[in-house]
DNA sequence: CTACCTTTGGACTGAAGTAGTCCAAAATGA
DNA sequence: TCATTTTGGACTACTTCAGTCCAAAGGTAG
């Protein structure tokens, strides 16, 4: 699976590399066509839920589309602020595996 | 300036370096005193501005702790979800570059 | 123990944001 | 032209969140 430039790319191209209407591909992930359509513009999100509805229709990772999702997350909330996006990546890194450990607890 | 484990514990640290009391911070930054023990303690999110007092009031650079507070929001973020944080990263990463050079228009 | 100050957090309110729906206009294309 | 798809505006309901107020708990010195 090819990761596009944002999370509705990546779906939309999903979609039309099978010639599907929004219609149907909405009909099978069981949502409105016009929510559908919104993802596909990333003015709306979808839920895991649907997430995993998209991968098991396009048979695609669902892994990988979780990760096409939230690095899109990711990378809006720190393209709003300013250029630091590499040193915020980095020390998040070692939060992450900081609280990787402490999970359980977490005090 | 260092990174602590979170943004709040990065504040936190600063304040009691100096021997400071809650009260006594939370009024020159113009705050609820209980809103800077919630900032502590992370169960509230500090504004830009807020932020921005803190980096005057000890005399950080102000870049440094938008990058603690950025990294924190987006490791908890990414926490959330499964362990994928790594991937995550680098696919965002890719991305706000791409969306660097595209942001002028958008679209 | 008392008195005082700090820290912690519960509870609440109002505001901002967001999902999801409905509908109609615009685009596409046969 | 007609049918279908795509787009997006407008709205509602729901959730989330900042910010405030207050009271209980913790610490410390007299």
């Amino acid at each position: 699976m090819k990761f596009e430039k944002t999370f509705g790319d990546t779906v939309k191209k999903l979609r039309e590399d099978k010639n599907l209407p929004l219609r149907e591909v909405a009909e099978a992930l069981n949502i409105d066509t016009s929510m559908l359509g919104k993802i596909e513009k990333n003015s709306r999100k979808p839920t895991k839920q649907i997430i995993e509805k998209f991968a098991k229709l396009f048979k695609v990772s669902s892994k990988d589309l979780t990760i096409a999702f939230l690095s899109d997350a990711v990378a809006y909330q720190v393209m709003e602020e300013e250029n630091f996006s590499s040193e915020v990546f980095k020390v998040a890194e070692e939060k992450v595996e900081y609280l990787k450990t402490k999970k359980p607890l977490d005090k």
